[in-house]
RNA sequence: UGGCCCGUGGUGUAAUCGGCAACACACCAGGUUUUGGUCCUGGCGUUCCUGGUUCGAGUCCAGGCGGGCCAGCCA
């Protein structure tokens, strides 16, 4: 899991995986590569790099970007790299730079040492920039923002050069220097690279390689009032780390020649590394753009980035998702450059492939229905040895107090049976697990007519929950807590943040009311849940911890709401359920 | 009559040189089960269209059709 070359410090951080690592799936970019090394190029290694930029938290989205990058780079041995891309500081901050830290190394990497910034590079991207325009390849331009959008043309139609296209290099140099002088207020001039405005690409017509900013940078303070564009900075960035393949998303394929571009036209160039495209992670149901998570955190339609309805990192780390799972996810969706919607059930899979390994099984009931039972003696109490994880023997086992008032799961109990129905109904037999078979024998209502409690009779040759001698069966099991050692909890539930599979899907009546994309938000995403009783030997759960709430779905104990008298958790995912399935068709 | 990219089950992907379309998810039907979970078995396809080359095409060629991205001094 360490990065080569890095200092391999175990990184409390990091969370270990469980499963095997599974075998890797060959795509595209892996063919390129291996065939890169097969032929000798790069010295026979690679060098990989996650350039983020730090204006927003981490997502699944990003996920799947660093386990190609960095998985790549573990698989052949090789190197890689975190680079903040911090090239805007009207937009970046340090607090996104400490958070993005967090989750990779949650993720399970290390980039041990190589931790770089753009902005490290300022005075090199500099120094080029002045290369370029003394080989004639770039330009200062006077004019104004607007003139600047006019003349480049439309996707149809060729831009026209700049007045100050063609000015003599001596005075393009003294220009630039000024520029970095600070003698000029934003948006006044830019450095614009000399390439073709009649160019079908528009990115090839002069793009801006620097803008006056007179802005604060969380690194580089105030000594600096130009910064350079995304595409200066970038391809050039790669160069000087010697990265070898520069793997980014889809969207950025018409910026591959400008990136080769620079490279090609800049004198003193180290290194050429190679742009490669991939598609970006759509997920049904779910919102993947930077941006609109920024306003769904600003406008407090969630609690926070790390709302556990939300597919950052941070939030699905706090809804109970694991590292394994979300890598396990990287890994099945594979790397293509097709545009797809990856359903959401996929995700749900690997969660709970990697959770029905490593969580223990608990009982909680969340909405309790009172259970007396008739002939268990007053006052008694029996422990009750359960086991902790059928799917792991070295998991062990728990004692779970039993007595004559339980409490099961209110759906647990029909009074008018429909068919195949293997719960509790007068008359019905059941096993509560680990404990005692039990008969339904009366019902209590209150005055409107619910059902407010049970009766029943158990059997004590059930103890444990083992079949009688007389060759009795059973069909179902129910989860149960005993009533006097119950602790009660609050139980979040949540839904799709978005009710449509694409969130920017709004029809053309929407938008004339000038609505948009928020319209999709589901205002049922989040249930909370205050009637929960949960099995004693919760009571003291550290926050993070993961639990298969059994027959119910896997929760985990939530780090933001738990106090140390009330505990709270967040449902990751519920289980498979076939019943419902069942029950729904009729 | 702008450029670039992409089309394989419901979904996501695979298929060496042109050689029986494979895997996973989802769904359906069964089996096992002290979780209606897990696990096991089985079912589910005109490779966007048309034409061409070929003994043979998802793969090669031509022409269509459909979808995505691009006109920030954002990344």
């Amino acid at each position: 899991m360490s990065n080569n070359n890095s200092t391999g410090s175990d990184n409390p951080n990091v969370e270990n995986g469980t499963g095997p690592a599974p075998a890797r799936a060959s795509h595209f970019i892996r063919d390129i590569i291996q065939q890169d090394l097969e032929q000798g190029k790069h010295g026979g290694t690679i060098v990989t790099r996650f350039p983020p930029e730090p204006n927003a938290y981490l997502h699944l989205g990003h996920a799947k970007a660093i386990c190609i990058n960095y998985g790549l780079a573990e698989d052949f041995g090789g190197r890689y790299h975190l680079r903040f891309d911090d090239t805007n500081p009207t937009k970046e901050e340090q607090k996104y730079i400490d958070a993005m830290r967090v989750d990779i190394h949650w993720l399970g990497f290390d980039w041990g040492d190589h931790e770089y910034y753009a902005s490290d590079y300022f005075e090199q991207l500099y120094n080029w920039a002045v290369e370029l325009i003394e080989a004639g390849k770039a330009y200062v331009d006077d004019q104004t923002p607007e003139e600047i959008r006019e003349t480049r043309g439309t996707l149809k139609t060729p831009g026209t050069e700049s007045p100050y296209r063609n000015r003599p290099v001596e005075e393009n140099l003294d220009l630039f220097a000024r520029m970095k002088a600070g003698e000029f207020p934003n948006g006044s001039r830019v450095l614009r690279a000399r390439i073709d405005m009649t160019s079908p690409n528009l990115n090839m017509r002069d793009p801006v390689m620097y803008r006056v900013l007179h802005e604060k940078h969380p690194r580089t303070g105030e000594a600096w009032c130009i910064y350079p564009m995304y595409d200066y900075a970038h391809g050039q960035s790669d160069a000087i780390e010697g990265i070898t393949h520069s793997l980014c998303s889809l969207e950025f394929e018409d910026h591959r020649p400008l990136y080769d571009w620079f490279l090609n036209n800049i004198p003193s160039i180290p290194h050429k590394p190679r742009q490669i495209e991939f598609a970006r992670l759509n997920l049904a149901h779910a919102m993947m753009s930077k941006r609109k998570l920024l306003q769904l955190v600003n406008e407090g339609v969630v609690d926070g980035w790390d709302d556990p309805r939300l597919t950052t990192l941070s939030g699905m780390r706090r809804r109970g998702y694991t590292a394994t799972a979300i890598r396990r996810f990287c890994e099945v969706i594979g790397v293509t450059k097709t545009n797809s919607l990856t359903e959401f059930a996929l995700l749900e899979h690997t969660v709970r492939e990697d959770l029905n390994k490593t969580s223990a099984r608990v009982m909680a009931v969340l909405n309790p229905l009172k259970v007396v039972i008739e002939n268990y003696p007053e006052g008694q109490v029996e422990h009750m040895e359960a086991v902790n994880n059928p799917e792991d023997a070295s998991a062990g086992t728990r004692q779970v107090p039993f007595s004559r008032t339980v409490y099961i799961e209110r759906d647990d109990f029909t009074e008018d049976p429909p068919k195949k129905w293997f719960r509790l109904a007068p008359g019905r037999e059941v096993r509560l697990r680990a404990a005692y078979w039990v008969t339904c024998t009366d019902v209590i209502k209150d005055d409107d007519g619910n059902v407010v409690e049970l009766r029943c009779t158990y059997d004590p040759e059930t103890k444990g929950g083992n079949n009688p001698p007389d060759g009795r069966k059973v069909k179902g099991t129910l989860h149960w807590v005993s009533a006097e050692h119950a602790v009660p909890a609050e139980v979040r539930s949540y839904d799709h943040l978005f009710t449509s599979v694409y969130p920017d899907d709004v029809t053309d009546e929407q938008k004339a009311e000038g609505l948009d994309w928020k319209v999709n938000v589901n205002p049922d995403s989040l249930t909370v849940n205050g009637n929960a009783m949960v099995e004693p030997s919760l009571a003291d759960a550290e926050p993070g911890t993961r639990l298969q709430f059994e027959r119910i779905g896997y929760f985990c104990v939530d780090t933001k709401f738990t106090m140390p008298d009330k505990l709270v958790f967040n449902r990751t995912a519920t289980l498979r359920d076939t019943w419902a399935k069942q029950a729904k068709k009729g």
